[in-house]
DNA sequence: CCCGCAGTATAAGTATTTCTTATATTAGCG
DNA sequence: CGCTAATATAAGAAATACTTATACTGCGGG
């Protein structure tokens, strides 16, 4: 047939074939159990082999032996077709009934924030309440794939149609540095602390790290990898270590809490960068308690975190807002 | 033909058909997109609805439009679709490299206490390093898909071939209760106890949540479902606010860092319950780093949080132990 | 070391699925 | 209301998947 745009070298129902002989370890026997002939199996084996131009079996020994990339392709199919699964279930099962269960996803850098306010505010609204922690792109593919109901993190899925979105709070992006280490107060001298000090990174996984590693790339700022970390405490602890200096926001830095800390703390140089943390949720499902959430929220963090930060930064004024 | 064993309702062509659609909003601009006629993606994706037996495109209107079940095939079917044109790329760069990048995973009741000594050991062996806190659950597949190289968490895959697995620290799990509240010393009393206080729990969604539900069930305590979080902090939190109490590990106890905190720890009444946690890694793939990143994590380990937990809770003594 | 057994690979033909062409039906806009 | 553009359906063609028959290969036992 005529070139066919981007099609896939192989398809489930070979996927199935190819994981029947891994389990079974012959040819002979997957074909009994998936109802089929061996040589239908044997020639749908060679013939995946042959789309992807890699050998998954070892065929010189009895039994069959999967070669180094046939066990990652186990895994990798494995796990395709376990979803597959689940597709055709979950699909069928989109009646929803009663509100029973809510599950909120946190972003890492609220969690000791906003994890007990959250608790105490949904499970009055259900009788099952879990609230997860982690990156705001593992909340966005929960949220999206219906394991989670509702989310607050940076990236607000503004792309994406059918839900709704209640801002929290904005911050700006702020430097930190160890104590006694001095304070650039410009672009360049920002370059200069560079070559003395490495720079710690907030992980590419993490809504955060994406933003400061773009903002860097607009001032051509170009920092060598080295460490990484997808927490706030991750970073701060870092920086507190004297291993180097990082860049982050007062939410993170009150967020990791460090135990008698004196790391330094100032505007970042350049132009300003900012984030501002959102509550997600679909549209017209949890009625107003996305909104009521949102404004218990407010009120928690702005006595809990935000106000002790304004004293600790007076610098920061109005740029930290709910 | 004769049944066919679980054979799954669609393939993933038929899914590409169906994203053609859902991104064209027209079936003749999806098949022009896809090489194919109009007619084939119309009964491509009929054929899809009826052996799902869910309807996906709204007909009656122009241009077409989703469905709720569409909407969610929609997602579910494009993360397929995704991972599956990854699994033929990864398999062809299995060949690997010098190491460059090492991504370790740790789990969330050690991130404060290890992530900075896990990296500081790891920048010496690697040109990056990215050190990544979460569930165990989440690393252990993370491990097996290739998206981490070792992980430090409380499963230690003991069910799965080709892993090397070495213990860094075992302990017992323990009761944790708020400030003044009376110590139950036995089963009974800890039954009594749940009657006035709500029990916290671990989400299942972690291994000590699953151990700690499996333990209850064995003493045939059954306590109601309320609130669950995936952190200690969370847990923690949530007792010394007096909202209930919980069962919990001394070092998921330290972990949470609960400042200016007078929570009560007692030893669990009735059989003791302990966890062991354990860096896993690919056998044979990263030489002698993992045992001698086994050794680091547990001298660390023990300075940090062990010598302190033994002095604050005497009654601890050999049942703590590296 | 050789033979026999069990398993896989290959060739050729059949059955099933997928796609195309032709055309009927339908939504919606002017 | 009529026309256009899009989808659905029917029938047949093309491609793919599978079966049957048989050749080839690994390995264990005598």
């Amino acid at each position: 047939m005529a070139t066919r745009p981007t099609r896939l070298p192989f398809d489930l129902h070979v996927l199935e074939a190819f994981l029947g002989v891994c389990e079974a370890r012959s040819m002979a026997l997957a074909a009994q159990k998936l109802a089929m002939t061996q040589p239908a199996i044997s020639q749908a084996v060679a013939d995946l082999e042959a789309r992807i131009g890699v050998k998954l079996f070892d065929r010189s020994v009895r039994p069959l032996a999967l070669t180094p990339a046939g066990e990652l392709m186990r895994q990798r199919a494995s796990a395709l077709i376990s979803e597959a699964r689940q597709i055709a279930t979950a699909i069928r099962h989109t009646a929803r009934g009663r509100l029973a269960l809510i599950r909120a996803g946190l972003v890492d850098s609220l969690s000791r924030a906003l994890t007990g306010p959250i608790a105490t505010f949904l499970v009055s609204h259900a009788e099952h309440v879990s609230v997860q922690s982690g990156l705001t792109a593992a909340h966005a593919g929960a949220l999206l794939t219906r394991n989670l109901d509702l989310f607050i993190g940076v990236d607000d899925m503004s792309d994406v149609e059918g839900f709704d979105r209640h801002e929290i709070v904005t911050e700006p992006y702020i430097l930190v540095l160890p104590p006694k280490q001095k304070i650039p107060r410009s672009v360049e001298d920002l370059e200069a602390c560079a070559e003395k000090l490495p720079f710690i990174r907030y992980s590419a996984r993490s809504k955060t790290g994406i933003d400061i590693e773009r903002h860097l790339r607009r001032l051509h700022v170009d920092l060598p990898p080295g460490l990484e970390f997808d927490t706030p405490f991750g970073v701060s602890d870092m920086v507190a270590r004297g291993k180097g200096f990082a860049i982050t926001t007062p939410i993170c830095l009150a967020e990791a809490a460090l135990a008698g800390s004196d790391v330094r703390t100032a505007p970042l140089p350049g132009p300003q960068l900012k984030r501002t943390l959102t509550l997600v949720s679909r549209r017209q499902e949890l009625g107003t308690l996305p909104r009521d959430l949102t404004k218990a929220c407010k009120s928690s963090l702005e006595a809990s975190t935000l106000a002790p930060l304004r004293t600790s930064m007076p610098w920061l004024d109005a740029d930290l807002r709910v």
